[in-house]
RNA sequence: GGGCGCGUAGCACAGCGGUAGUGCACUACCUUGACAUGGUAGGGGUCACAGGUUCAAUCCCUGUCGCGCCCA
């Protein structure tokens, strides 16, 4: 006997170790074709949030609907290393002991992330674990394993011998926090409230003339090596070619005529400070300009790489060698100070900067001259884009294609080595005359160090590490085994989805795309499901500063797996936010008890599954009417799944529980079930289980406890088995006769209660139905259903309508019927009368708008055909109505 | 500035050429032997606005306004 509710906090977890012990998630127990999901590894310094939720939601729900369908699902699990992430957080362990990472060394510093790691880097597949999520555990990876790390040194050097990896002096993203370069991809701009400074520098023999330049980075005007106008500018035409005399180092640089200076903006003339400014860059490089660092490693002013001069009222080296080791805030301070003492300063205005942040340090990036590895990401976005043109790739939905496109057309060489300790080492070595050599082992790079120099070579291995997201890019074939050919390669490559977040687009599915194509010669996946973000109730974005975050394993205890699984899906349309909170959650508790409580009541009255049962051998019209809506309900689950609309899908299944099973067939089954027994009812009892296996089956992929938890429990199958059961199929063509006569059942029921709630009839009230000009089949189903009125419409007795109709009689016309409830007295014949002309008024109305269609001649010649005729009929059904109700209202006099 | 998306009942969202839907909330009634995490019935919408295409527009096109996001 099935408890009274699902405690599903004492079965959750049971049935999910009984699941992981006996093996259910782990691939290759199947016999149909491979379905694979590799996880966007989440950062192992991670824990669950509503975001992660959503999206190993959604990839649990794919992946156990396909392995129910008999494929050989695989969804890959594991997490990525997080360089910067995860060397922060052992940092910050450090530092409560008062050391830092380099009082301890390098090695022992790894030895202390991989410490940390082991007892703390499993929260995150821990708590993926409450969520129901059926991933092959044993398969488990981290983009530091071994494996891993043998893919990505395999990746660098083919990438190296083919010239799509280099190292260059470039400019780079500096990120001054953790004294590293970053990608594009993690600076984020910020809008700062800053100010634009209008300085005077003067130019050289021109007595006293000055040129007015605009800027927003005054303290970078010691490296500056140019000031910049633009060639048709004709306020400083004739400057150009001259020179000017820098405040504050004396410096003398040229006046150079760059259409990159826009005469609309500032003063028109642009200081140029090459090795401090992505753009200034180029303009140094056009005009072959010297490029001096101003800004150390900790954004800290150096002046070891200029000259110093001085010059009277303009440079003062005393002050300006004060600025040595300054700060970037309190070098502008002094700076714009001694420009204001100097006379130099001709405006201070109040500017909007768009600032370059790093998106994890969050402080201000600074632009530097450093030496570093590059990978052509350019070369290498060719191919995912045409993978994408031609359909090897789909995205869902297709508009963030254009967003894919986008990004890959304007991609810049991608920096991928990184200042940091933790990560995939470099595979460069460099000789003591600086050659480099790039292999795949310490003693590759000898051995090729050898033959170079024709001896051994003292060597010694880059400092740096790769960006994460270089193993990363690598996932859909590091984790099954490249760049060994194992059989799990042939098999589950490509993988069939990538479910992810738009904001993952250019870090994942791009990388993997660049990496799979170019290293498998084919797609790492075929479609791409993109998500939405996962909001508040008021629609803000969760955030830990905002403190509006919903913790899923706080709405797990509270309302269960199942309930939050449930929410999610039915609030996942395509590609938008979804706005999520406790009360979403606690509606889908109420569905998940609805389905349990229904299917307690059917245990309670001897609904068993029966062996063998064919559905097609049901006689009865309730039991072939809910096989027919069974099939509907299983085909729209499957297509919705297909179309990946988990909203349509929690929502078909919605429906057809609540709406057609509790509702409407066990409500229509209670007067068999509570009969004798009999062929009818044995035949309504195996009905009722085989489409309550069907329900709990269709419900699995969304909530695998409950319907689990049943399944065992109603014998339907062994423990634990339903995660394996086969996916339901629809059955033969529905049968339009039971659909005709449970609708007119419906209908019948409906239209009492309609008028018995209008007419305010006291439930405990029973009354007679009277049938005036039934048709004999009407008579005859409402015969057959007198014992389901009684319980659901409060009928009495059904019989034909006397020649006299009993006078306070309330009236329905049912098609073609007129119903009479003869209730003297407790019926105001004034309400009756309003309400009836009210009814026929309505149904006026419908008739002059079909009429006013069909009218128009342009509407019947031109529309359908069958859209005329459903007009016409609909015109015919009013007329007939109004007739009935006119009647109706006669026989009220 | 460029691009994308969204404006449908009080709220959250479906629908997307041919009679406006679902859930929650709301109102009234009901402790009927699965379920009050329930049942029955009801009210509530010029589908943002303005043009256009069409026999017919919430749906397609153009523009306007408002909101959000991404890129510069």
């Amino acid at each position: 006997m099935l408890d009274k509710s699902f405690d599903h906090a004492c079965e959750e977890q049971s049935l999910y170790e009984g699941w992981e012990r006996q093996g259910s998630f782990a691939a290759g127990h199947a016999e149909g074709a491979p379905f694979t999901i590799m996880i966007p590894p989440p950062n192992v310094t991670g824990s669950l949030h509503m975001g992660h939720a959503l999206n190993f939601i959604l990839q649990d729900t794919l992946a156990r609907w396909q392995r129910m369908r008999g494929r050989d699902a695989l969804w890959q699990p594991g997490t990525d290393h997080a360089g910067i992430a995860t060397q922060m957080v052992v940092e910050r362990e450090l530092g409560r002991e008062n050391t830092t990472r380099q009082q301890i060394g390098r090695e022992a510093f790894l030895a202390r992330v991989w410490q940390w790691k082991a007892a703390s880097g499993g929260t995150i597949t821990t708590q993926m674990r409450r969520l129901g999520a059926s991933v092959d555990w044993a398969r488990e990876r981290f983009t530091m394993d071994d494996g891993l790390n043998a893919a990505v040194r395999e990746v660098f050097v083919t990438l190296h011998g083919q010239g799509l990896i280099t190292r260059a002096r470039r400019l780079v993203n500096w990120d001054p926090k953790f004294q590293s370069a970053l990608s594009d991809l993690e600076v984020e701009t910020r809008e700062l409230r800053g100010s634009i400074w209008h300085i005077r520098y003067r130019v050289e023999g021109e007595d006293g003339a000055t040129l007015t330049v605009a800027t927003t980075r005054p303290e970078t005007m010691l490296g500056d090596t140019a000031v910049a106008v633009h060639p048709e500018d004709a306020r400083y035409t004739h400057l150009v070619g001259r020179h000017v005399i820098l405040p504050l180092t004396g410096r003398r640089v040229p006046i150079v005529a760059d259409t990159y200076s826009d005469p609309e903006r500032g003063t028109g003339a642009v200081k140029i400070t090459p090795a401090h400014d992505f753009n200034d860059f180029e303009v140094g490089q056009r005009h072959a300009l010297p490029m001096p660092s101003v800004l150390d490693r900790q954004a800290q002013v150096t002046l070891a790489e200029i000259e110093l001069h001085d010059v009277p009222d303009l440079a003062d080296t005393c002050f300006t060698r004060t600025l040595e080791g300054l700060g970037r805030e309190a070098a502008r301070a002094a700076i714009v100070a001694e420009l204001d003492r100097l006379g130099l300063l001709e405006a201070t205005m109040p500017h909007t900067n768009q600032v370059p942040h790093g998106d994890r340090s969050g402080v201000i990036i600074e632009p530097l001259l450093t030496l570093q590895w590059y990978c052509d990401a350019q070369a290498l976005a060719g191919p995912a884009v045409a993978a994408v043109q031609d359909g090897r790739v789909a995205f869902v939905p297709k508009q963030w294609e254009n967003t894919f496109f986008a990004w890959m057309r304007e991609l810049k060489p991608w920096c991928i080595s990184r200042q940091l300790w933790w990560g995939h080492r470099i595979p460069a070595w460099y000789a003591p005359d600086g050659q480099v050599f790039v292999a795949r082992t310490a003693a590759e790079a000898h051995a090729q160090a050898a033959a170079h120099f024709g001896a051994p070579t003292a060597l010694t291995q880059d400092e740096d590490v790769l960006d994460t997201w270089f193993s990363s890019g690598l996932w859909p074939f590091s984790t099954l085994g490249w760049p060994e050919r194992t059989d799990m390669l042939a098999r589950h490559y490509p993988s069939d989805v990538l479910v992810t977040g738009f904001d993952i687009i250019f870090f994942w599915v791009a990388r993997m795309m660049m990496m799979g194509l170019h290293f498998m010669g084919d797609v790492p996946f075929r479609t791409v499901v993109i998500h939405g973000l996962v909001r508040d109730e008021r629609g803000q974005k969760m955030s830990k500063s905002k403190g509006n975050g919903i913790d899923p394993l706080s709405l797990i205890d509270e309302y269960g797996a199942d309930a939050l699984r449930f929410a999610v899906c039915q609030l996942t349309g395509p590609g938008r936010d979804i706005k999520l909170g406790a009360a979403r959650v606690a509606d889908a508790r109420s569905f998940v008890t609805k389905l349990w409580n229904a299917a307690r009541f059917c245990e309670m009255n001897g609904v068993a599954p029966v062996p063998g049962f064919d559905p097609a051998s049901a006689t009865t019209p309730l039991c072939r009417w809910l096989l027919d809506a069974t099939s509907t309900a299983i085909t729209e689950a499957d297509a919705a799944l297909a179309a990946y609309r988990f909203d349509e899908y929690a929502a078909a299944c919605y429906r057809f529980t609540w709406n057609i099973f509790c509702d409407w067939f066990v409500e229509l089954a209670k007067p068999v079930l509570l009969g004798p027994e009999g062929a009818e009812k044995d035949e309504l009892r195996a009905t009722a289980a085989h489409v309550l296996g069907v329900l709990l089956r269709l419900l699995h992929p969304a909530t695998p406890f409950v319907t689990e938890a049943l399944w065992d429990g109603l014998g339907y199958g062994g423990k634990l088995s339903l995660i394996r059961a086969p996916w339901p199929t629809p059955a033969a063509p529905g049968d339009a006769a039971a659909r005709e006569e449970i609708d007119w059942v419906i209908r019948f029921i409906t239209a009492i209660r309609v008028v018995r709630a209008e007419m305010n009839v006291p439930p405990s009230v029973k009354a007679p139905i009277l049938l005036r000009d039934a048709a004999p089949e009407t008579q005859a189903r409402a015969a057959r259903w007198l014992d389901a009125a009684a319980r659901l419409a409060r009928v009495s007795e059904i019989a034909p309508a006397p020649e006299q109709a009993p006078s306070g009689s309330a009236q329905i016309v049912l098609d073609e019927a007129i119903l009479f409830l003869p209730l003297a007295g407790l019926i105001d014949l004034d309400a009756e009368r309003a309400r009836l002309a009210r009814e026929r008024d309505r149904a006026a109305g419908d008739r002059e708008k079909v009429l006013r269609k069909l009218d128009n001649a342009d509407f019947v010649s031109r529309a359908k055909p069958e859209v005329v005729e459903e007009n016409r009929e609909r015109a015919r059904e009013a007329e007939r109505e109004i007739e009935r109700l006119e009647g109706a209202l006669a026989r009220l006099r």
